[in-house]
DNA sequence: TTGCTCCTCACGTCACGTGAGGTGGC
DNA sequence: TTGCTCCTCACGTCACGTGAGGTGGC
């Protein structure tokens, strides 16, 4: 039972919801990579390796640069096992003071947002209504 | 009282909150032309040129590319005017479409970052805890 | 053998950032 | 005349998109 299941990058697309090019991309910056390669060089991933590819998803939201990301997935690392300096803490700190910062601002413009899509949607239902009437 | 209070591009990149730079590009691709320029060739802005800047501002997590913005905003014209096609409003009511997806699609990254940077905080906040306690 | 999936270049794109060198206007 | 603000190139950057030409494996 210690078989790991490995991946495909198609397959490992389909159920990240990523393209191919990006998941291709993060391996170049070294963002994600892949456990394995096939005799043929074809990419294998690991369940391990598609729930990173899964959290840098999420986290792109976020703001941060994917070489901030590939850091903030390090430090936590490194915080999680305990081997992280003050230093390493402190830096995790910033991330997440600017993360919750990010949430606010997502949370205002996603109000913001709304009340134009809403405008939008009045807007155009207006223009029916007046078509109808006149037609 | 008919005197057209005219802004010169610094002093509308802190209103609207934008770089010079952004508002520069937004008038390269034709989304935003101040109205005037001066003798010495200095950019000026009308009220009703940083109101679409800030329209344009507020509208970017939608997601639209800046030539779909441009698109939006000349159909919501027509349409105000009541001098769209049929196939103008047609056009509309499918951008108005994608935005309200796209602001389903924002809520839920907007749910799924605040538990990420909620469980962020929490492992910040522990291992300064059990520093605290080890020092 | 036929498809479908994958591979590696490598150039293109979008929305700007970032100087470099020069001028305008209170 | 001194600053501060603005100007126009024009190249750089980030995160990928998009073929081009070739191979892998059930």
């Amino acid at each position: 039972m210690d078989e790991q299941q490995l991946h495909q990058i198609g397959a490992v697309a389909d159920r990240v919801g990523l393209s191919l090019r990006t998941i291709r991309h993060y391996e170049e910056v070294g963002l994600v990579i892949p456990s394995g390669r096939s005799a043929g060089g074809f990419r294998l991933y690991t369940d391990a390796d598609v729930d990173r590819l899964a959290q840098v998803k999420a986290m792109k939201p976020l703001g941060f640069s994917l070489e901030e990301t590939s850091t903030i997935l390090a430090l936590r690392r490194a915080v999680a096992e305990g081997t992280a300096a003050s230093d390493q803490r402190a830096r995790l700190e910033s991330f997440a003071s600017r993360a919750e910062e990010q949430c606010s601002r997502l949370s205002r413009q996603l109000d913001e947002v709304r009340r134009l899509t809403v405008q939008l949607r009045e807007q155009v239902d207006r223009a029916e209504r007046s078509v109808a009437r006149s037609g």
